[in-house]
RNA sequence: GAUCGCGUAGCUCAGCGGUAGAGCAUCUGCCUUUUAAGCAGAGGGUCGAUGGUUCGAGACCAUCCGCGAUCACCA
């Protein structure tokens, strides 16, 4: 029955009657003298110019057009046929008739949804009023020999698009993304607009004149935030190197060799747990700009982040998880203890650890008691405040045990000058007025390296070149990291880091 | 890592002890402006894997694999 099947035999196994059918039909192709991998295809307009230019009363400026894409849908009618193709812009009906095809109507019938085909002919409008290319010519780009799930759509009498039977298996969306690129609009939607922030965001930098570098992924000693890294070993020099986990301290290295603004967009590492918030591999933007501090670094990044949901949404408001959020200028600005009071009734300065843990238990938060002052701390506003800060909030002046790298409140004993942005309840940046004096750093890191002695693998580790930096010395500078997977899942409505993430980290199919 | 849920045709799902089902997709026939095209017919399954209970398991039990949610860990 399969004839051709033997001869032309895929690196995979053939398992389904539509796969090994999709093969004959390649054979009979070629048979017939068909390149249906060829090299190029001159193609002279994509499908939205052409449902945005075509002209009723002006039919014939589209009189000469060739298209290209994958075919989405096919309908025949005996002798006329009508199919969707499907290109970067959207998709477009074609329309073949066998009197106008004499020499490729008859093999229309080795086409499958899911091949690529390039179309010329003249644009016009069906009965039914849909936008169409009428063929003149057709041929086939690419073959292909495995089915699609591609979903049928209805349009209702209001207008609103109804998809029948989407493509959803999660698994199977994240591991054959582009499968689901294909047949999922509203993917390859997110993924456009995450390009854009990225783009418009660097556009920004460029603009003020801070320029992109780039610093080492592979690093000797990690450091510039707080988690554990992945390791691996460089043969040649026999020694083990840590993917980053955060760029701040080779980016801060750069401002003390004289650059005076410099961001870097780069994937960080952290060899941590899994959730829709977290992905081992993630995108963050770390910018560090000389003679600033925090509060410049606020309305510098409230501004930014309002150009980018306008950018992309057109408006400084979004919808997300239910709720409006306005990213219109100035962002609510209160201090971490302002906000512990308001969220808990209670005034949490001054306050001991046994105070604060006696205090758990009357405003229900959960603590083991062996907790670190720091850890209770940061546990009452995890589960108090944070979920409270749907709308942009900076959340400012943390206890400067929480934060080895940020310089000392000018005014506020105990503080540094550091905020965190929240939005929806979850973190999106995190900023400083970089700590400059290499003497109150180099206590800092010597007391993060006696609790990593004590047990707390978290802590960071002393970078004596990043202290000797310090030392020839780093101007007042402010500097912010931003969760650009976090930022885009907020400006498109995403709830899942997997939803912003092409290839999110999966285990490996096993079968 | 813990708990709960899910895994059946290419896709979306039903079936919950008694001969494996539907819609779409696919194939055959008819149909030259259709559009969730239509009409008539057909093929397609190691029911995630391995054990067990039972006369009989897709279903019940155990273990394992994968995915999701919640929690823990963690920005």
């Amino acid at each position: 029955m399969y004839q051709f099947y033997p001869q032309r035999v895929m690196s995979d196994i053939i398992k389904t009657d539509q796969e090994l059918r999709r093969l004959e039909e390649l054979n009979l192709l070629e048979e017939a003298g068909v390149n249906v991998y060829p090299y190029s295809y001159d193609k002279t307009h994509s499908s939205i110019d052409i449902l945005t230019n075509f002209d009723d009363a002006n039919p014939e400026v589209l009189s000469s057009v060739s298209v290209a894409g994958r075919i989405m849908s096919i309908r025949r009618m005996g002798k006329a046929s009508f199919c969707h193709i499907q290109d970067d812009s959207g998709k477009i009906q074609i329309y073949l008739k066998q009197d106008e095809l004499p020499d490729f109507y008859e093999k229309t019938k080795l086409l499958d949804i899911g091949d690529i085909i390039g179309v010329k002919g003249f644009v016009f409008r069906t009965r039914m009023g849909e936008v169409s290319v009428h063929s003149k010519e057709i041929v086939i780009l690419c073959k292909s020999l495995k089915p699609l799930p591609v979903a049928k759509e209805e349009v209702d009498e209001q207008g609103n698009k109804i998809v029948h039977d989407a493509f959803a298996d999660v698994e199977l969306r994240y591991r054959k993304r582009y499968i689901d690129l294909i047949v999922n609009p509203e993917v390859k939607d997110t993924f456009k607009k995450r390009s854009k922030i990225i783009a418009t965001m660097r556009n920004y930098f460029d603009e003020q004149g801070w320029i992109e570098v780039e610093t080492p992924v592979l690093q000797p000693i990690y450091g510039g935030a707080t988690a554990r890294p992945f390791v691996t070993h460089h043969n040649a020099l026999d020694i083990d190197l840590y993917l980053r986990i955060a760029d701040e301290l080779y980016l801060k290295r750069l401002i003390v060799g004289g650059f005076e603004g410099v961001y870097e967009i780069s994937k960080n590492f952290r060899n941590e747990g899994m959730d829709k918030m977290h992905n081992p591999e993630f995108t963050s933007m770390e910018i560090y700009v000389a003679y600033k501090d925090y509060e410049w670094m606020m309305n510098m990044l409230e501004d930014l982040i309002s150009k980018l949901c306008i950018a992309v949404n057109g408006t400084d408001e979004v919808e997300y998880d239910g709720q409006m959020i306005s990213f219109k200028k100035p962002f609510r600005r209160a201090s971490m203890y302002e906000l512990l009071k308001e969220y808990t009734g209670h005034d949490l300065q001054g306050k001991t650890k046994d105070e604060l843990i006696s205090l758990c238990k009357e405003i229900d938060v959960p603590i083991d008691p062996k907790s670190s002052f720091m850890k209770v701390l940061d546990e009452i506003f995890s589960v108090k405040v944070q979920p409270n800060l749907i709308q942009p909030t900076f959340n400012m002046d943390y206890p400067l045990e929480m934060s080895p790298l940020a310089k000392k409140h000018r005014t506020k004993e105990g503080l540094v000058e550091r905020f965190e942005l929240f939005v929806s309840g979850f973190e999106v940046a995190n900023a400083f007025s970089e700590l400059n004096d290499p003497r109150d750093q180099r206590e800092r890191l010597e007391d993060q390296a006696r609790e990593r002695a004590a047990g707390d693998d978290e802590a960071m580790i002393l970078d004596e070149d990043f202290l000797n930096a310090l030392e020839i010395g780093m101007p007042p500078t402010s500097g912010l990291g931003v969760g650009i997977d976090r930022l885009v899942m907020l400006l498109t409505g995403r709830k899942s880091i997997r939803d912003v993430l092409f290839f999110p980290q999966m285990k490996p199919e096993t079968k």
